[in-house]
DNA sequence: ATGTATTTTGATTATCATTTTCAATTAGGA
DNA sequence: TCCTAATTGAAAATGATAATCAAAATACAT
């Protein structure tokens, strides 16, 4: 399944860049692929440490942002000085809605926008490679 | 017309948030006012330095976050770790174009992809209150 | 299995943009 | 003018991530 495709890309690409397997991010991997989906980098250490109290913080970051380059998460930032990562394979790419009173985050993808985006682009001469779109409000509990 | 009309507004915000008209602010409002829309702080600090040596970083900082709180302005980041400021106000919002190449960005809007979004908002029970949509790519003259 | 070169780790320190602090200055109303 | 509260500039603090570095772990050839 997904989850075993994404260990085994990680892999390939630890393969491919030289780099070594450790147990150390083997734990990281499988805390991060069973994890929610939107998890800061603070949020996954404090959750890690409490099992793995040895692995440090750096190596946390460190990881994170590998998982990121080998096409298995990616980075976000909402503006509020986090840094988090959702995983993630290629053509799975959704943007995001986040509730401004609760801090919850809900998922859509809609092609229509994506099109247009692309034309919009075209129309300036650009090609774009990547999009961020997030929407901010207030989901349906918060609204009361 | 509207630098003034901009200025007028910040004179209010200052009024009624009980704040003091002091000669930096005005400086700093008349230097932000007349420069090009997506200023950081820290170019906006060097360029106001020249002029005036004496006004501190930390006073542009606060400055800046003043015009946003005030409405003349509007906060962006982009993911390089500089917060830029625009001079914006109610109902001229846009988006951006951000080329990877030269750093050069793009305003554009789009009353369909606003509308869709709104939808999108609404059928996931969110009420939209703000959005953030930037498009990452390469110019005309970076696809080269 | 052993040696060895190389990568990785964890702790600490550095970074870097912004914020905060704080004493001195300034604005604005009485 | 006087007085009180806001503002300023310089310096220190903050906070998240990144860099450093000696010690530990890994991969590979022997």
């Amino acid at each position: 399944m997904k989850r075993d495709m994404k260990k085994e890309v990680f892999r390939e690409f630890i393969a491919r860049e030289g780099l070594k397997s450790t147990r150390q991010r083997d734990i990281i991997l499988d805390f991060f692929l069973s994890s929610k989906r939107h998890m800061s980098v603070e949020e996954l250490y404090r959750k890690l440490r409490a099992r793995h109290p040895s692995i440090g913080y750096a190596t946390v970051c460190r990881t994170l942002k590998l998982f990121a380059q080998s096409g298995i998460a990616h980075e976000m930032r909402f503006g509020d000085g986090q840094t988090r990562y959702e995983h993630l394979m290629e053509g799975e790419h959704h943007d995001h809605l986040v509730c401004t009173g609760c801090g919850a985050i809900a998922e859509f993808e809609n092609k229509t926008i994506e099109d247009l985006q692309k034309d919009v682009a075209e129309s300036h001469g650009f090609i774009i490679h990547s999009h961020k779109l997030e929407l901010y409000g207030l989901c349906a509990k918060c609204r009361k």
